[in-house]
DNA sequence: TATATTATTGCAACTTAGTTGCATTTGGAT
DNA sequence: ATCCAAATGCAACTAAGTTGCAATAATATA
């Protein structure tokens, strides 16, 4: 699975003829295995003492959004969640849900919404739609206290 | 005009309890007149010499949120936009679009979506929607140059 | 395989948005 | 007019992200 993943790193690395790098390789593996956004500060948690210089890391991800490896799924709490590129199409991402309690992001792919139809004279280039509620398990604590 | 802004502000502070100081006036009149997010820092900028300390300009916007005057609108660029809660219902605002370009913000008041469907299990407490592009002026710009 | 070239990295210092603690001032109830 | 909790201002702090620059590493080429 592990060798898998670095795999299709590696793959993607090269179909963007960026340098493979230690760094790049764990960055990216990360966010493959994660299979939901993470900000910056969950990838270093990941990587432990894996984990490249914090300006590195940022540096890595700019690099990946350049090359749509990554895009940018949202802002929360001032910290950007990024994502792996390919479950996106061009205009607009699935929605994605951030339970408040234990904090957990997950994605609802088989709930894209349609574009908002908006006035004459307006370009929409990206539509983002973001959820808040309480996931299954924080649901159950819930009604269990 | 601006003493309708006034009374709607006192109003608006009466009914929530709040003590009528200078501060809340203030930027309770400037989201009032704005019709659309601002951030701290257009509010700081509208009020010029009359904001009061960028602390207090916080603080009233916290005050503003917990007896539901205001809404957070949205996260952009680290900074949240603020606006008035009173176009809003339960469990959704309306999309919000924000011109890239010359980087104002627009209420798409009459385009709301439906919500998402959810997988079993989530209970949605509040949807988001955000669409970036350009604005019709924009638009105009792109055009001729 | 060694070397050169260019991209990448790490470190320190900085910026921006927002927060905390505490002493001072003020709105409005009495 | 007085009092006191609520609101404000100031200084110092935190978190997320950025910039500049010197040191290092990946790949192309000899």
């Amino acid at each position: 699975m592990v060798s898998n993943t670095r795999q299709e790193a590696c793959r993607l690395l090269g179909g963007a003829k960026l340098r493979r790098t230690a760094g790049r390789l764990a960055v990216l593996s990360t966010l493959i295995e994660a299979g939901r956004p993470l900000t910056h500060e969950q990838i270093r948690a990941r990587l432990a003492e894996a984990a490249p210089d914090k300006v590195t890391i940022y540096r890595i991800l700019e690099n990946f959004l350049e090359v749509d490896i990554v895009h940018k799924a949202f802002l929360r709490k001032r910290a950007w969640h990024f994502e792996l590129a390919d479950r996106c199409t061009a205009r607009q991402c699935h929605p994605h849900f951030t339970c408040t309690s234990c904090n957990r992001t997950y994605c609802f792919t088989d709930a894209v919404l349609p574009m908002a139809k908006s006035p004459k004279g307006f370009t929409v280039h990206h539509q983002r739609v973001q959820l808040e509620g309480l996931c299954p398990d924080c649901n159950e604590g819930e009604r269990k206290n």
